[in-house]
DNA sequence: CTTGACCTTCACATTAATGGCAAGGTTTAC
DNA sequence: GTAAACCTTGCCATTAATGTGAAGGTCAAG
């Protein structure tokens, strides 16, 4: 699959998908002509890079997340992960979703209030 | 309470409090000779913004989910309370919290299958 | 074999959040 | 009253993620 599809399949632009793979999160074969060559499992990672920006995570913090997840990547690269960054970006994460869930109860209660207040009901 | 106050009280450069003052989620009172000046009330929303901050959310994202929150606005503000935004943020929280959760558990899982094969304990 | 649609790299622009500095006013302490 | 420490505004720099365009190679269709 080359860059075009994968972007068609994903919605994520050309562009995104090479600074993806300049920063070491997507690793794209390359076929003959230097085109890059995505297999099936890319869009699927590539969804999971996006919900992790939109997420507040940086490229290097994903790098850490996403370690043998690699598409194409068999058994070698399992040397290399990083265990300790993982447990940090572990922490990150369940750090991230207190304050989330805090929020959210916040904003929920908050709605609530003004809901009935002002006799709306939340169904548009 | 001066800006170099809340900066040390919050862990917050004075830079960065104006910078939320400019973006409007801060509202600092202003003493005579044009200081700014913060309540107590506002190092819990500096903290705050910054929990959001961290989380990946734009200062036009807190400026709504932190509507009427604001340290000294009393009722007058409640009629500006944009509700529509606001369940539009819950939203983007609830969505947030469930690709952490998802996230959280792939680490997690990831983790043990390498602590036990590695037959090594979690605790450093 | 030429045209158009795709791909490559390279480079510069932009936006949001942040850091830093400079020139000048204020306040505190000696 | 002078110096140090703080405040003000204004501007310019940086970083990460992203947009965009140029200059050129590849490929499929006519």
């Amino acid at each position: 699959m080359k860059i075009g599809d994968l972007a068609a399949k994903t919605g994520v632009a050309p562009r995104l998908l090479r600074y993806y793979e300049e920063v070491g999160i997507l690793h794209p074969y390359r076929s003959g002509n230097g085109y890059r060559a995505y297999g099936e499992p890319a869009v699927e990672r590539v969804l999971q890079i996006r919900e992790l920006l939109e997420s507040g995570f940086t490229t290097d913090m994903i790098r850490e997340i996403l370690p043998c997840l690699d598409d194409p990547r068999p058994a070698e690269c399992v040397v290399k992960v990083d265990l300790d960054a993982l447990r940090r970006q572990l922490g990150n994460v369940e750090r991230r979703i207190d304050v989330l869930q805090r929020n959210r109860d916040a904003i929920k209660t908050y709605l609530q209030i003004w809901e009935e207040t002002s006799g709306v009901t939340s169904d548009s």
